[in-house]
DNA sequence: CGACGCTATTCAGCGTTACTATGTACCGGT
DNA sequence: ACCGGTACATAGTAACGCTGAATAGCGTCG
């Protein structure tokens, strides 16, 4: 992946799995997989278990251990009520600085 | 300002920056008031100064120095080839990530 | 003159984030 | 018994923007 794709994901990526948590919960494995099928090719396994630790300790998800008929248990994680206001918050820095950037790129030709 | 903004902004000003230089050539100050008018109410001065030496070091932009009625002299930048071709790089990477979220936000209620 | 305010640039130190690279563990099929 | 797919975890690194301060030229007001 380019290096400018790893720099703007900084900030992004956390918002992007609140989003997908938002719409059913999910495991670790599977947002990685997910997001991997979305065109984010090789984002790192790591950086995805990562992020999830972080915003547990927030308390932005509720987790709950599944036993996975394949594998170790799964850590499901849901988004709480929390998890949604910082999501919405999201959206909006995200709207702003959409709505910017759009005007950028129209003007700027 | 928020903490969300301020990784959001993480590879993402700097493409704000080339897009403005793109336009017409301008100095820090003066990009770092303009960006304050758009509404990124408190970026840090430091910040764009940095930056701009960043892209300078990597050959996107060329400076002149300019003295300057009231104050220091101005030093003036201005996008060269690379720098454009650097900015096309960050409006693909953008227009990908921007999509991917735009259809996050749709499906997500 | 001297203090202040505006213009203009620079820098050291910090916190946050994503990547790299690796390790652990559970399971089924051959 | 081994291997590949599933699933989670973590230590170390690099990049970026922020904080807070310093430096410096110029004009104005008292």
């Amino acid at each position: 992946m380019g290096k400018q794709m790893t720099e703007m994901l900084k900030g992004v990526l956390e918002g992007i799995v609140l989003a997908i948590l938002s719409v059913r919960s999910a495991y670790g494995y599977e947002i990685t997989a997910w997001l991997r099928d979305q065109g984010f090719s090789d984002i790192a396994e790591g950086t995805v278990y990562a992020l999830l630790v972080r915003v547990e300790q927030r308390g932005f998800v509720d987790v709950e251990k599944v036993p996975s008929e394949k594998g170790p248990p799964r850590k499901v994680y849901s988004l709480n009520a929390q998890g949604r206001e910082c999501l919405e918050e999201f959206w909006r820095t995200w709207s702003f600085l959409a709505e910017r950037l759009e005007q950028l790129h129209k003007g700027g030709r």
